[in-house]
DNA sequence: GAAATAACATAGCACTGCTATGCCATGTAG
DNA sequence: CTACATGGCATAGCAGTGCTATGTTATTTC
């Protein structure tokens, strides 16, 4: 019946609207559509208002969080595939520090973001694996042992993140997380025999 | 020489920033003057700019935790101290949940506020304490100790102030920072039957 | 008491997100 | 194939933001 919304400019908006934040440019609604050659009213046709466009930009965040936990490989040590996990968070938090500002700046809901549950569930699906493998007590509950772990990554990268932490205080990461472990049942001797290469910061 | 600026033009500024952050009410440069019958200069001289503003609530909010850590008493238990200074941190993050996130909002360096290094001190104190009295490895470092114990409580704390996760998630505070001790040389039997009562949340 | 100095008040700046209004491209109905 | 209705998009202007230039006034020192 109408003029369709032409999802070129979305997206060149998003990118952006990343890049400006990559670059530590103020995204500012004038400053955003600057360089699109869109008009502000596009934003508010795409989004709706601002803060649906810093919604849509944690959706994507979220999105490439999920890519990159995709791409670490299940093995028969699911407490090492936990662990790789929980570094391609810090290291997807590291390779985009403002845009992980944003996906946890305003009070988000964990309902509102299909996405970031999804990448939650990464978590508790390894840590079921654990469970299931006998690798944690069975009386385990695979949400918590997710929850926990997410807290901790999470703790440690807006600390290093926000500033008043340097960046190499995430190598505490994969020792929380073995000790965790182990007072999960994990046999502790086991766990420090699985900490990789690839796991410093 | 000249007229001295009034403190308690800035204290009423100072507490009715703070009585906003906690009514929710948003902070603007003339919504807080108007209620003080002060002039928005009064801002400027007193705090620089609105940025100087929120490092002043900042600075006071961390003064605020250092009262609280003061409060905990120093037992011949230093890992029960440990975890009821981070229970205490959580208590003045659940209670001021606002000002919370004001005080990690913007890029900060711990340098540039002696409060949040004092309360850092507090916990690395009680981590010392717990070296030399032989629970914790000799080879630990207490900084080390103090700074996964505050990632895991910010952490957790963060996630509960933004909204993803309930208030209860808290509770997993206290099992952790057992892990973690645990995994530096603990003795897990002992660790666990220091968890008292008033560590719930 | 006079002068100097800085706290404070007023008005206005550039900028913010947002909305009212109008134009026009586009899909559908006849 | 044309007329029309619909909604994307552009322009201009709104109230509100932090901040500053300027003037006034209170206070301290000589």
């Amino acid at each position: 019946m109408a003029r369709p919304t032409d999802p070129a400019v979305r997206r060149r908006l998003l990118e952006r609207a990343a890049r400006m934040l990559r670059d530590r440019e103020p995204v500012t609604l004038r400053s955003l559509v600057a360089g699109t050659g869109a008009s502000t009213m596009a934003v508010y046709t795409h989004f709706g208002s601002m803060e649906g466009l810093w919604q849509a930009l944690r959706r994507e965040g979220f999105t490439d969080l999920e890519t990159a936990f995709s791409a670490v490989p299940a093995t028969d040590d699911p407490l090492q595939d936990l662990t790789a996990l929980i570094c391609a968070y810090l290291r997807h938090g590291l390779d985009h520090p403002d845009l992980y500002r944003v996906m946890f700046d305003a009070s988000i809901e964990l309902v509102d973001l299909p996405a970031a549950d999804a990448t939650l569930d990464y978590l508790v699906r390894a840590a079921r694996r654990a469970v299931d493998a006998g690798r944690l007590r069975p009386e385990t509950a695979p949400l918590d042992v997710a929850i926990q772990a997410w807290a901790v990554a999470h703790g440690l990268l807006s600390l290093v993140a926000g500033g008043p932490l340097p960046r190499e205080t995430l190598q505490h990461a994969v020792p929380i997380l073995s000790a965790l472990f182990a007072g999960a049942g994990d046999d502790p001797a086991r766990a420090r025999l699985s900490v990789r290469a690839g796991w410093s910061f």
